[in-house]
DNA sequence: TTGCCTTTGAAGCAC
DNA sequence: GTGCTTCAAAGGCAA
């Protein structure tokens, strides 16, 4: 898979694949069923210029907890997508099917599975409450002395509701430009392809 | 060693 | 259109 060139986020904090105009992105996708459980989602769109002090929005495309910006090379032709996972780490890379079924032993036959799940796997794009989770983190880990990710994210999800709107649209706006990027990095590309136990269907 | 927990939102699917 | 399911991140914890 040859990834396009992506830009350092250091270097400009826009993409080069995205030109930030409001023509390039298409109108807001509203929450199914209505359930909009965010209050906020009427927001969009952002001006581009609405949030300075927020990393760049695709900072997770080069910095990413097992991709060291420091570790990024030039830019070339090549470079692995950290969208794209080959090893397999923690949750994404356990079968899913595996998490369905608990009790699912590694027989010969999910070995040769697992040997399957190794092929590229193009992540999810981070949605709005993913990108601000990452960004506020370490802040609520340092104040709260806690490491645990259930109780930090229980303690995001309460600081998420008490943003106010103008706070949440710039993490709305993050998660579309993510959204365009990763659709214009993997045109063919859907949600569905990552789930594995749908995949007979 | 592996999966669960916990959060919100996007996307896919069935009805 | 509605409701359900899965998966994105993260790291401690239990089995």
């Amino acid at each position: 898979i040859s990834v396009p060139i992506v830009q350092h986020p250091h270097v400009s904090h826009l993409h080069p694949l995205l030109s930030y105009s409001p023509e390039a992105f298409s109108p807001p996708r509203t929450s199914p069923a209505g359930v909009s459980r965010s209050p906020h989602a009427s927001c969009y769109p952002v001006s581009p210029g609405a949030m300075p002090q927020i990393p760049h929005p695709l900072g997770w495309l080069l910095v990413s907890s097992s991709f060291s910006p420091r570790l990024v090379p030039t830019p070339q032709l090549s470079v692995p997508h950290p969208a794209i996972v080959r090893t397999r780490v923690k949750q994404e890379l356990r079968s899913p099917v595996s998490r369905l079924c608990p009790h699912r032993k590694a027989t010969p036959e999910t070995k040769r599975e697992g040997d399957e799940d190794k092929k590229l796997h193009i992540k999810k794009p981070l949605n709005a409450f993913m990108l601000y989770m990452r960004e506020e983190r370490p802040k609520v880990v340092a104040m709260c002395k806690v490491k645990e990710s259930s109780s930090i994210n229980q303690i995001l999800g309460q600081r998420w509701h008490s943003l106010t709107k103008d706070e949440q649209a710039k993490y709305y706006e993050l998660a579309r430009q993510e959204r365009l990027l990763h659709s214009k990095l993997y045109p063919g590309w859907s949600a569905r392809d990552n789930y594995v136990s749908m995949k007979v269907a």
